[in-house]
DNA sequence: CTCCCGATAT
DNA sequence: ATATCAGGAG
């Protein structure tokens, strides 16, 4: 006998039968072929594309192989190598940073614990999610970007704004088994349908349990959310 | 809170 | 011209 379902419950448990149906193949986008990759690809991934982000790492996991090869490079050269990704001077920073302390405190291995992800330079909770989740098979959270941040309010799945609230109070309504898969699915779909700017409710798979939902005066503009 | 900051879509 | 893109540091 199982308690029944809350009304949050059974709508996260509906938005995602319904976009596995509708994005059978969803999984990570971004290329790597190893752990330090992924840990470079995700930090150059913020506020970033992407397709931009494979783009510059085809030719940057081409030049450089191990972390010492991070470490030793100078920043300047670093910088204008990723010179097509947001923030290149701050990341430059970050990854050359990252890069010695992994050599230094961890042995020349990527990190596979929360605190010690995020003890590294540009690594926040949500880059620590990804390598944890890619890398190390740990799903300890969910993953909370700014798709899923900005869908999961406009579902009505949570009421929340701080991306580090937001993932707490998704883990009580997502099934654990599919905490890894969920943002998958909202990353595709803001990315098909679902966008920041536009969203095309008309073309919609949960627009009709969507309390956001174009023609629905419900909710749409209350809390600020651009709608 | 501000700053970082190029490419792309609208 | 402007908003947005797998955010995080100070």
């Amino acid at each position: 006998m199982g308690t029944p379902l809350e009304p949050r419950d059974a709508q996260a448990e509906e938005v995602v039968d319904r976009l596995m149906e509708e994005y059978p193949d969803s999984t990570i986008s971004l290329r790597y072929s190893n752990r330090l990759e992924l840990l470079i690809a995700v930090i150059l991934s913020a506020q970033c594309t992407d397709e931009r982000v494979n783009k510059e790492t085809e030719h940057l996991f081409a030049k450089y192989d191990g972390p010492e090869d991070y470490a030793s490079v100078d920043e300047e050269e670093l910088a204008e190598d990723l010179n097509s990704i947001t923030y290149y001077n701050s990341k430059a920073g970050y990854i050359k940073s990252s890069a010695r302390d992994i050599i230094e405190k961890h042995d020349g291995e990527v990190p596979d614990t929360m605190d010690e992800l995020t003890e590294l330079s540009g690594v926040g909770r949500k880059t620590a999610n990804v390598v944890l989740q890619h890398g190390h098979d740990v799903v300890e959270g969910i993953v909370v970007d700014t798709h899923v941040q900005r869908i999961s309010r406009r579902l009505g799945l949570t009421e929340e704004k701080r991306p580090e609230a937001i993932e707490p109070d998704l883990m009580e309504i997502v099934p654990e088994d599919v905490w890894q898969q969920y943002t998958h699915l909202l990353i595709d779909h803001g990315r098909a349908t679902c966008t920041a700017r536009n969203p095309d409710c008309d073309d919609c798979v949960l627009a009709d349990i969507c309390p956001s939902e174009k023609g629905d005066s419900d909710i749409d503009l209350a809390s600020g959310e651009a709608w």
